[in-house]
DNA sequence: AATATATTTCGTATTTTTGCGAAATATGAA
DNA sequence: TTCATATTTCGCAAAAATACGAAATATATT
């Protein structure tokens, strides 16, 4: 028997998958993606009031974090989300969010 | 008529709980919270491998976006979560992970 | 008032994040 | 091969996050 972890992996999971949604440029892109499937980096730059390298570095982060995945459809790169992990992210915030909280008066 | 915003208030919101949750501890908290009603500083402390500094910290700012509360009982603080704003996360990311990507044969 | 307990704030150091423009890379078209 | 387009990587700077121990604060108890 392993002794008992505290801080699981699904804690970690979780914490990366939120940290990665924790810009709201991250957000745009990922509520975009999870609505229409795919989309190139440079339509996000039009719409979006960052440079385009700093685009760059938010998709590498949502990537990085298992988020999303580009294909090469040249001279675009085409970027999707990766469904395996939304949906292990849909699950594990499912499961943090599933319990309402019981009321509780002294907290009032 | 205001000119269209691309980041909305609800993608501010979103990436601020998204943030508060960017670390391991802080989704057990939350976690804990969620589930049990309230939790003394000092139980979470004896559990968690951080110094008691640093869970302030992680504390801390779980209250400063909105995510928990706290109420002194002396010589204790009780945390609870902040119900409201539990639920408006809840709604955020609901609808985030709401929709289901439609399968996409380019994205392999 | 003095003591003990619980927690936070302070000061500091290190690491990470965020952002930009310039330069580099990759690929299709001429 | 050269040119044009799309995107990324690099180099840098500024800001924020993370962590710790020591000191400060708050409050019940003695």
């Amino acid at each position: 028997m392993l002794p008992e972890e505290i801080l699981t992996n699904d804690h970690e999971q979780l914490a990366r998958f939120a940290k990665a949604l924790g810009h709201p440029v991250r957000v745009y892109i990922m509520e975009l993606l999870s609505n229409q499937t795919c989309c190139f980096s440079g339509d996000l730059a039009e719409d979006l009031p960052i440079a385009r390298s700093t685009l760059s570095q938010h998709l590498k982060e949502l990537k990085a974090a298992g988020l999303i995945q580009g294909t090469i459809e040249a001279p675009k790169i085409r970027y999707c989300i990766n469904r395996e992990n939304w949906e292990k992210a849909t699950r594990l915030f499912g499961q943090l969010f599933q319990s309402t909280p019981k009321i509780n008066d002294e907290c009032k």
